[in-house]
DNA sequence: ATGGTAGACCTTCTA
């Protein structure tokens, strides 16, 4: 089974880009975030077409997730827990019906810059309430995958120049600290555990040529469960896609997950 | 050098 995610940056901006890539790549599941629409204005049918089964968390104009998948999605929930009057849509979660069931959660986590302001709260709150959350998740013993933006640079090895990002809200100690608390819940890192060679990056700004110079940092991130970590036998960070035509600034990541029969 | 780009959309916010 392919598990991929994908920070899209507006699914309706580059539709074409979008399908295409899921053409060549077919994962089997597939997280997008940032598509950036209501849950009518999301592509459905398209995707209908390639043979996905789709559920969307929508907002206007910011954020917004969707969760495919080529059999049918069950116990599906939208949003995470813990705080009623969060009106962003950033969680997504549902099983992956099948002869091994996987719950797969969506993420798309909050920026949190600038870090004066009530947005760094914001993250780290909504990194406690995930942290709270997956704990539940995990008590159910199933195979699971947490997978998403996660706006955290976890190590020096996942950016280009670490200096340059101290201070900034994805690479703040606080940051890295909630998401290693995410980890020691007992969740393994996909890239660590597949390959772990530095310069694995999944995001490049559109601005000051960060592309070019290759001035990366690795923000997509796969977590798994004890029980999905057993059957990783690799990782693809699809980094090609970041030099086409109108591309996102993030690229896809795809885990592959070889189920014993 | 304190730069630069992209998307949604009402003019500025978010990243």
């Amino acid at each position: 089974m392919r598990i991929a995610t994908w920070n899209v940056n507006s699914v309706n901006a580059r539709l074409p880009t979008v399908l295409g890539w899921f053409e060549e790549a077919a994962p089997d599941v597939a997280c997008l975030q940032e598509i950036k629409c209501v849950d009518e204005k999301f592509p459905t049918e398209a995707f209908e077409r390639l043979g996905y089964n789709v559920i969307v968390h929508g907002q206007k104009t910011y954020n917004g997730v969707a969760l495919l998948s080529k059999t049918p999605l069950e116990d599906v929930r939208r949003g995470l827990p813990g705080d009623d009057g969060d009106e962003q849509a950033r969680y997504i979660e549902a099983v992956i019906s099948g002869p091994r069931p996987v719950r797969v959660a969506g993420i798309y986590l909050p920026n949190g810059n600038p870090t004066t302001s009530e947005k760094f709260a914001y993250k780290l709150n909504w990194m406690a309430r995930l942290n709270a959350h997956v704990r539940g998740l995990l008590s159910l013993e199933e195979p699971l995958v947490i997978a998403g933006d996660y706006n955290v640079i976890p190590e020096p090895a996942d950016v280009y120049d670490p200096a340059a990002w101290v201070g900034d809200a994805l690479y703040r100690p606080e940051s890295r600290a909630a998401f290693r608390s995410l980890k020691w819940l007992g969740l393994t890192d996909d890239y660590i555990a597949a390959d772990g060679s530095p310069g694995g990056y999944t995001f490049w700004d559109y601005q000051a040529g960060a592309w070019p110079r290759d001035h990366g940092i690795r923000i997509d991130h796969l977590l798994l469960s004890p029980g999905a970590a057993d059957s990783l036998t690799g990782v693809t960070i699809h980094r090609d896609v970041r030099a086409r035509e109108k591309p996102s600034d993030h690229v896809p990541v795809v885990a592959e997950l070889d189920f014993p029969a």
